[in-house]
DNA sequence: TGCCCGATATGACGCCGGTCATACCGCCGA
DNA sequence: TCGGCGGTATGACCGGCGTCATATCGGGCA
């Protein structure tokens, strides 16, 4: 356990500029705790207490919106801060996390933070940066789900999962990522019967093929070419 | 010009917990820009080199989707800083920001609000607690924007207004901000021939009427009624 | 005064996609 | 083995809203 999670504090965008000493410190601090698929992390509302590191799996972040469907926010994976949001001013935290696999995550008592900010003033370009990365993919995130064909959207949001975390194969771009078809349809905003006839439709027209443990980008340039409208 | 600017700056979320003397400091450095109604502070893409914050008009931020519409991001008023996202790491700026009246900025280049930073620590706090204000309000528009049916997004766009910068009158809460149709679509996610129906039929039903320097919200049940779906 | 142009209004039409219903499949526990 | 359950698949329907077209209004300018 030790050996992996330093090189995950390593890769962590907000504690990769610590020194050895200091992440050594940082994790006499933290504990580790584990969540079965499906988990909830924290629920919107909670009151924050801890700063989530995800080491391994993958958590989705959604907020559940009036007419009660899901919108997934944002997807982490191992290095994320989950939750960062809420520590800083101890407000509530504003979406629910839940693990979409098995995932292992780190986690920093508010308390403790706080004084490694203290101490440590140069952990905070890190986080400053963290932060504003999370700004732009939001914004990003918003001019996505504003308006436009369902089916491109989709196709969008394949592309940039296949850049992001797409691994590449003989047969296509593998994306090693579980999601049903009803999370598919909370990404994009849309709703489940939805997604399931376009990634139907995309599995016959091999564009798209979904796996047991993930997706698999087929034809990129049919879903480059749906994406421009 | 100098006494009510020092009063924005004590407004400002990320200035206020300054002591006079650093405010002092800070408008040494800084300088004063005029905008026009409709003149572009900056557009996506440009190099970053300051730091805005709004002292009088307001400003809007928007990015320009796939197929040429335009969404708004955020709206900003006296107090607020625009394009603090790229400043932390010079990236470019990730949106376009243009007055929506005539509008007065005050400037701080990068450098100068770096060594700022430097030398006080306690601003980085501030500056933490309006990014993540900033993401919070960012994730609430992203489940606004997300399905349900555009009227009920208008309602819910008015009530959101109304609470945060109405004055209560005789006649119904007023809303000091000039928006065209096509402005108040670009908010929601529609077109503007689907808000010019709303607010026309708002307006003969006497829920919300278009005055020439703002919006008056006369029937605020029948919004809340129309916004819940 | 008359012209032009941008913003606001309103009607007609068509289709994407949301809603409802039903069927199929694999898995798990009784 | 059976029945139930959650996820996936597919068809039918129709209504909101995007698109196109046209009309009206008002302000700026010569």
């Amino acid at each position: 356990m030790p050996e992996p999670l330093d090189e995950i504090l390593r890769r962590s965008t907000i504690f990769r500029r610590l020194t050895p000493d200091d992440r050594q410190r940082l994790a006499a601090v933290a504990h580790v705790r584990e969540f079965d698929k499906g988990a909830t992390l924290f629920s919107e509302g909670d009151a924050s207490d801890s700063l989530y590191t995800v080491v391994t799996g993958r958590v989705k972040v959604f907020k559940v919106t009036a007419r009660g469907t899901d919108v997934i926010l944002e997807l982490f994976g191992p290095g994320d801060p989950v939750g960062a949001v809420a520590v800083y001013e101890s407000r509530a935290y504003p979406a629910t996390a839940v693990a979409l696999e098995p995932t292992t995550c780190f986690l920093i008592p508010r308390q403790a933070f706080f004084t490694l900010l203290e101490t440590h003033p140069t952990m905070v370009r890190g986080l400053l940066v963290g932060l504003t990365h999370r700004l732009v993919e939001l914004t990003n995130r918003l001019t996505e789900l504003s308006g436009g064909r369902v089916e491109a959207r989709l196709a969008r949001f394949f592309l940039k999962l296949a850049k992001d975390m797409g691994q590449q194969r003989p047969d296509g771009v593998f994306i090693p990522l579980v999601l049903s078809r009803q999370e598919i349809a909370d990404m994009i905003g849309t709703t489940i019967e939805t997604s399931i006839r376009i990634m139907s439709r995309w599995g016959k027209q091999d564009i798209v093929r979904t796996d047991k443990d993930g997706f698999l980008v087929v034809d990129r340039a049919a879903l480059e070419s749906v994406a421009q409208e």
